[in-house]
DNA sequence: GAGTGTCTGTCAGTCGGCTGACATTGCGCG
DNA sequence: CGCGCAATGTCAGCCGACTGACAGACACTC
């Protein structure tokens, strides 16, 4: 799971492929096998009776949430090349029309011995997924949510290895109230603090759903890190 | 991580052996090979330079947990057996004497082509110490401190397979500051939580450090459980 | 241009949980 | 036994965040 906004897919270091390339690579013939392709139309439900199913996106975008009767909290949005697994209690909801390839989680177990590269796709899978997890732990943990808010756009900069420094734009790519809902907050907290963090000079609008950084050292403040230079 | 206080280490079902055993069984004789023993005196903080190590419980007890200048929230307290890597960002300090294996990541991976069930056993621990990730950002995102310390309560139980009924008892392994910490709040703020519980009549003090439940259907209501029976 | 829906900003009221402070209990040990 | 220490229970004060409500901004359609 991409713990960011529409992941750009898959930029994979030069550990190995990645699972959805392996699928599509020639050695991933047989393993292509075991996948059986599904569509959903904006606003579906995945159904939760296939549960312990692997997942990988190929058109579309996905919403992962834990969900309460009064509540929600994403988890990610999934974007083609994604993998992920329904085994959790996680709920999933396309936000677009969506294709995705489905494979019982069994059938992949009985494929690892088979593709010595699978097994590597699907532990980097889940440790990243887990890394996430973590993120969003010390969220909410450790963090107001000007706090949240802060780390959510460093990250925003970070993930196309831009640097924090006056003049950075930020594309914000979700709507307030969706971000609200994976930073663990409500829309209208998430609304106030990002006017505040405005107000007060660190960030400005750049037009709609764009910012500029003003002043790097109170988002880095804000966000915990430790002051550097 | 068992996310429960001191872990019965492994009550693992009939998917295979998990990595502590497989170490120790003859098929994995080449596999120890990888892995160094090291001692740590009660209260040693384990080193954070030796990072991206697969440790392995033998004897003592290990708390991991994330902290910041201000506050800790403890993930998981480790007991013989269990299974820990150090590439996250959590820290890790001895409670007790205690001793561990020790591997570097890269030869794991290294290993995982020539023991297929070495494969089975890292992506079962990955996925366990997920499914605790996520438990804890449920208790985070949705429940109030009464209805972490009902959860908290009700999977102690689950992990002894014992009932949540009337006179089920509760043995608290744990202080309330450690409880606290694992819960995400204040020390003061689960004292007064668990006193009013009791005060209200759903559990009631046993000794010191034992608790017997008297009304399980408001345990369970705490937790945000949906009423069953 | 008027009408409609969505996204957004903002406010007052309320409450849960944190902080700091202090009293109490229970246990180990000289 | 009495001292000391750790673990607890409890309180008042404060603050961050949620709730519900409403108004403005923008995009789309007819």
């Amino acid at each position: 799971m991409s713990h960011a906004p529409p992941s750009s897919s898959s930029s994979r270091p030069a550990h190995g492929l990645s699972l959805a390339e392996l699928i599509e690579a020639e050695e991933g013939r047989g393993l292509l096998a075991c996948f059986a392709e599904r569509a959903l139309g904006e606003g579906a439900l995945f159904d939760q009776a296939d549960r312990d199913q692997i997942l990988i996106v190929r058109r579309g975008r996905l919403r992962v949430y834990l969900a309460t009767h009064e509540r929600e909290l994403s988890l990610a949005y999934l974007a083609p090349g994604d993998v992920f697994s329904t085994h959790t209690r996680a709920q999933i909801v396309a936000q677009e029309e969506t294709t995705l390839l489905l494979a019982p989680r069994r059938a992949i177990e009985r494929e690892l011995a088979a593709y010595p590269p699978l097994q590597a796709a699907v532990i980097r899978v889940l440790a990243r997924t887990l890394g996430q997890s973590i993120t969003l732990i010390e969220d909410l943990a450790f963090h107001s949510v000007r706090g949240r808010i802060a780390r959510y756009l460093l990250r925003g900069l970070a993930r196309r290895g831009e640097a924090c420094a006056v003049g950075a734009q930020i594309r914000l790519e979700l709507t307030v109230e969706e971000i609200a809902a994976l930073l663990g907050t409500a829309r209208q907290t998430a609304s106030s603090e990002l006017s505040a963090m405005i107000r007060e000079g660190a960030i400005a609008r750049l037009g709609r759903g764009n910012l500029v950084v003003l002043d790097p050292a109170a988002l880095r403040a804000w966000a915990g890190e430790p002051q550097s230079g």
